[in-house]
DNA sequence: GCAATCAGGACCCGCACGGTCCTATTAATG
DNA sequence: CATTAATAGGACCGTGCGGGTCCTGATTGC
């Protein structure tokens, strides 16, 4: 697989978003029902990874009424490594890393053990260096821009 | 999660095991009962792991009796990535990249389309530039070679 | 012919992800 | 002060998929 998951992609979804602020908007906060019509994912699971996020430190929240989420930090000082570690976990490609809760049950027997240190460094230094911000301008079109609406976002349509 | 599957974790073992006895030897075959009793690997998935490989063209096998596995090719010109692709599927860390069988149901709503692709350039450069042989001599302390066998404990437990 | 071994499935189980919802807490507003 | 809007932090369950086992054939050496 080696597929992340896919609140993961919500979360770089999200907060591409965030970056996003609308241009007259008075602050610079955005709700979780705001950023779910603006990018057509679901409320609860804008909500959830928003959460996340903000758990993480990746976003600052900010509660009560007129509140809302913000990125702490621009787009490009965000590697997309730490959104991968703070909604997936550690970037960990076996069982058998270290400080994993799922230790192995033979360790005299596992001959990997180590062996993938230099892989999982090597992920973590490629995942390092791409910031939010390669990704966010990285081409689109901008036919998959959506514009801050979702008139399409098929309610219940089958 | 970005975890790979533990029959990866078991592939790589395998193949390291594999050339631990055939360097480069063309007759020297190893069976599956062999190659899990050297391992630790229960038969079965020794079995399945080696038939995946096998199909995949990173072993070569010999039916029949006297039959057994050999590599392919010596383990550093076997990247590790291909192993992962041969195991676990081809490298595409979300659902919305190109050739995923599972196409986003709404493209017209997809911030993301085509924003994944340089990280997994990035993986696929890093992955394929590890090879084998480089997870194979990444300093194992011998404490954990396994004398194709399996009667020690490791006294050392921590 | 017999035995050993791989090939290629089918099959079941458990777990983690996904998605949703509920309740408490906080803060602005009238 | 009451109300409302929004996050915080859970619990909850369904489902899909990996993990693991096993069975039946096909092939080859003895």
């Amino acid at each position: 697989m080696l597929r992340l998951s896919k609140l993961t992609d919500y979360a770089v979804v999200v907060m591409v978003r965030l970056a996003e602020v609308s241009p007259g908007a008075t602050a610079d906060m955005q709700t979780s029902p705001g950023i779910a019509a603006a990018t057509g994912v679901p409320e609860p699971t804008v909500a959830k990874v928003l959460k996340i996020l903000a758990a993480s430190g990746l976003v600052t929240s900010q509660r009560g009424a007129r509140g809302g989420y913000r990125l702490a930090r621009p787009l490009h000082e965000i590697p997309v490594a730490e959104v991968i570690a703070a909604v997936d976990g550690p970037i960990a490609l076996v069982a058998c890393v270290d400080g994993s809760p799922t230790e192995c049950e033979s360790q005299s027997l596992c001959p990997v053990r180590g062996r993938w240190d230099p892989v999982n460094d090597a992920l973590q230094r490629a995942l390092g260096a791409i910031t939010l911000a390669d990704m966010s301008d990285a081409g689109i079109p901008a036919i998959f821009r959506v514009p801050a609406r979702a008139p399409i976002a098929l309610p219940a349509a089958e």
